[in-house]
DNA sequence: GTCCACTCTGTAAGCGCATTCATGGGCTGT
DNA sequence: ACAGCCCATGAATGCGCTTACAGAGTGGAC
């Protein structure tokens, strides 16, 4: 900048004002500059510009690394849910005029969170369970932080989730009302899958409103894979008694899975047995029988961060907020309906 | 940082070892730091290390806005290619201490991708065709840039590619060696795609290593989606003569379209019409019957990409490397092999 | 011709940190 | 007990930019 000054004839403010405020410097001049900048190549550093204007321009996105989780063990087969919000939050945030930062959450210690996101951004978005909460909680004193899912745990942040628990609610009594199935066997995450827990509850609500047994339990967990999808559909299979009408699981993957398992007993979908998902993964609309399921807007969720980030960075004294993002009951074969 | 100093009863210099090299700090006083700064909520400010320091610790990926192109009509059916593009290079950034900054090309004229990238990264990926070469060229003067995908336009740039042209040269030989289809044809995209054109140019090389007559341009183009797919079908069974045995499509999105206009004409792939793609996207996989592609490794892509530019950050004089990615052939049904 | 009101540009003071160099204190060895 | 060393720390400088603030020029109204 000194140089482009220099070369131009000018001096370095006026270089800001052309970058800045291109109105406030007569046009020749501006011209001169410009011309000279480009000649020299120069590149406006983003980190003095940060530092003097105390404002990065940036935001940030903080998720789990799904690389030995959720992934689904089948290579590259769906689109990441963090994928889905990434697209979301970038879309918004270029909207908005900044940039996105995204970081999956590294075993790097404390220093990690705090050092590669916090600190170059303006305000950023963490998927629920990324970030350990006495963290979060000193980081949010000095930047915003909006929390992506998951139960609101710290109710002085900007919060968005996913109606789990309604959705699942719908979709129960979907099974029930329209296909007439009582007997449902439902397949939770694991006990610390807040999602999971909601969608259960979900389900144990539309029960009662049915007037049927309310479980206390899922009848069986898996960790949210195809392959724990399958094991829990032997395990319930294996149960003495009359087989489910129906299972419903806490998600998608895991009721792919259990398409395998039914389809090599001779079970057929829907007729003998109903099986239903949840997130709303293309996967499920490509199997046979199509999966019903609810699906996520995960996008939306991504869009919706930069907003409450952009309102509250606009203004701090806001009150916190808690979004509540609806979801969709996608009805196809799986469940009984036609296609 | 100077609070943090004060309260802890020393130097900022001291403060910013415990943060930077807490080996040269006695224990009794970094923990003593530690403490005040936890108390604090201290965020070091990555703008100040980064002026300071003349390094950001962050590296970019500027790509296009699928918006509305390529990105299937069909919401959300696909991974999109840069999605595991920025996966691919979120974890090896991650691995090598670095976060990634990401922006979608942008309307904002020639200010956007300076002003919104370059300024704030030690280094930069750019998706081909993303970023006028012209910018490119004074970007590059002052630090790292590797160009992804796409022919190599400016030969002092790192460059990594994917072997289109080897890939599709390979596909077809297959279909005429393993499944004797000689009467070929090939659909396919923009004329100012790279990408199609190198496949195409693959497509002419099987011809003539077969001794088939080679084609000058491809019998339809489309612009990569299933629409233009069924388009380019329809046209091609349209023509007069024997319908072709085999149709080559640039691209998998409209190898699937197709796929819909065959099974409507009653035509049986691929008893009576092979159709393969490219990307191996995983649609592909889910189609009935499944389509035989070429599966570029978009996420390698991304690693690569890291692995470069930290190459380049280690040792500037490097001389340019122009890195070609083996792409791997998937036979599935649709060419006529088992699945 | 004088004075005022603007417009455009320059001056200078930081922004929060890393880093060099100097300094002081403790320790070793004698 | 003293010289010599090293380790831990502090003081000071500068990274490249933004932004009041002040100053210089310009034009118009009187």
């Amino acid at each position: 900048m000194y140089d482009v000054a220099e070369q131009a004839d000018v001096s370095i403010a006026t270089v800001s004002r052309v970058f800045r405020k291109p109105d406030a410097v007569r046009e020749a001049t501006r011209e001169r500059v410009m011309a000279v900048a480009r000649k020299l190549g120069y590149v406006p550093s983003g980190s003095a510009r940060g530092l003097a204007s105390r404002s990065t321009g940036v935001l940030g996105l903080c998720f789990p690394d799904y690389d030995d989780s959720t992934a689904g063990v089948d290579d590259g087969e769906i689109t990441l849910y963090s994928d889905e919000i990434i697209r979301g939050m970038e879309r918004a945030a270029r909207r908005h005029g900044y940039a996105l930062l995204i970081a999956a959450s590294l075993a790097g210690g404390t220093e990690s969170l705090v050092a590669k996101v916090a600190g170059r951004v303006d305000g950023f978005a963490v998927l629920a369970r990324t970030v350990p909460t006495e963290e979060l909680e000193i980081v949010s004193r000095r930047l915003p932080v909006v929390m992506l899912a998951g139960p609101r745990e710290m109710d002085h942040l900007d919060h968005i989730e996913v109606a789990n628990t309604d959705g699942q609610r719908q979709l129960t009594r979907h099974l029930i009302e329209d296909h007439g199935r009582t007997r449902l066997a439902f397949v939770g995450g694991a006990e610390d899958s807040p999602d999971a827990q909601a969608r259960f509850h979900g389900f144990q609500l539309a029960c009662q409103d049915a007037g049927l047994p309310v479980p206390d339990a899922p009848d069986a967990r898996g960790d949210l894979t195809q392959a724990d999808g399958r094991a829990a559909t032997e395990a319930l299979l294996a149960r003495p008694g009359p087989a489910p009408e129906a299972i419903l699981f806490a998600n998608d993957q895991m009721a792919v899975g259990a398409l395998r398992v039914l389809e090599h007993r001779g079970l057929r979908v829907p007729d003998d047995i109903a099986v239903t998902g949840f997130d709303g993964i293309p996967l499920t609309r490509l199997t046979r029988p199509p999966v019903t399921t609810v699906r996520q807007p995960a996008g939306r969720l991504g869009e919706n961060a930069v907003d409450l980030l952009v309102q509250r960075l606009a203004d701090p004294t806001r009150a916190p907020e808690s979004v509540m993002l609806p979801v969709t009951v996608v009805r196809r074969e799986s469940c009984g309906c036609g296609d």
